[in-house]
DNA sequence: TTGCGTCCCATGATTTCCCATGGCACGAAT
DNA sequence: ATTCGTGCCATGGGAAATCATGGGACGCAA
């Protein structure tokens, strides 16, 4: 059975980039790259210029896209556009002894952290936002969308209804 | 399981026209040429004269193209085409002690590099561009196809519509 | 000779690794 | 309950290894 990530957190990112993976995370990281022996690889996706933070997937998770994506036809626009991105506008990472990573320079200005990353886990993936831009954006658009239901509304009411579409 | 190319950078090119491989894609290199010993071989295929970019396979990936090309009935107007353009526009290369290649004159004229060269990965190959072709060419084609979409949709979900729509 | 290609060496800048510290949590002992 | 130990956790600093890149010497070919 897959773990998944669970939690949000504040973390400490040194001048050469350093942040410290929370602990919690780590153990789903390691689950997901059998036989790292304690320091997982880990892939982190940055994606288009458009995009503020940054998804990190599992070994595991990130064959599985990669899987998907090479089902696709050799040479559609999709497949390219999925390469590019996944492939491309990405890196690998390993979590050091010390249960850090290190962010690029590259990385970090993308996202404009500086001094303090803020860790939020969205299943099999997790994201890492700088903490002001999850809060402009995100919480914005959160609230956003739960206004459009009743004050007392439980989102996981959805679940059900969507389970209901599909029978 | 097959180690995959990841990430994008900026490499410099010099007046001899060597061109440092990306350290990270040089490990991926290793894995696809056993028993080179740390100065890997690797194919370029430059195609005709209409692509503009190099595409390099590991020699492992090389070998899985060929061996697909010689599946294909000899004498067919399909393998003629294919192996000339895999087999005859293209060249092997050595990554040399220091990580670098040679980019032969004729190679750089075709894509028209001075100075810089963009590398970025596209799963089991990478890909090496002029950055101002890449940025002319590709930047302009993303953006075309991102913009039918949402302002924050997630490409990857079309990964799973896909995957329905084959079930 | 005028290039182009190969090999060897040099160097500054990163990036990685190793070791050290202080904090907090939990359980055992007082 | 208060104190003390043990262990994991987040974080810092400096040493060491790796990386990208430049320059020179030598050989081959047009």
């Amino acid at each position: 059975m897959l773990r998944r990530f669970r939690g949000e957190s504040h973390q400490k990112v040194d001048t050469k980039g350093r942040v410290s993976i929370p602990a919690h995370y780590r153990r789903v990281l390691d689950a997901g790259d059998p036989g790292s022996d304690g320091m997982p690889e880990f892939v982190i996706v940055y994606g288009d210029h458009r995009r503020k933070y940054l998804e990190c997937y599992t070994m595991e998770a990130a064959a599985e896209v990669d899987a998907k994506i090479a089902d696709l036809p050799r040479g559609s626009i999709e497949r390219r556009m999925l390469e590019k991105l996944f492939n491309g506008q990405s890196l690998i990472t390993t979590v050091d002894n010390t249960g850090r990573i290190v962010l690029p320079a590259k990385l970090r200005e993308k996202i404009e952290i500086e001094g303090e990353a803020y860790f939020i886990a969205t299943g099999d993936t997790f994201q890492i936002w700088k903490p002001e831009t999850y809060d402009e954006i995100e919480t914005a658009k959160t609230e956003a969308w739960l206004d459009q239901f009743d004050e007392d509304f439980d989102p996981l009411m959805l679940l059900d209804r969507a389970e209901e579409a599909r029978s």
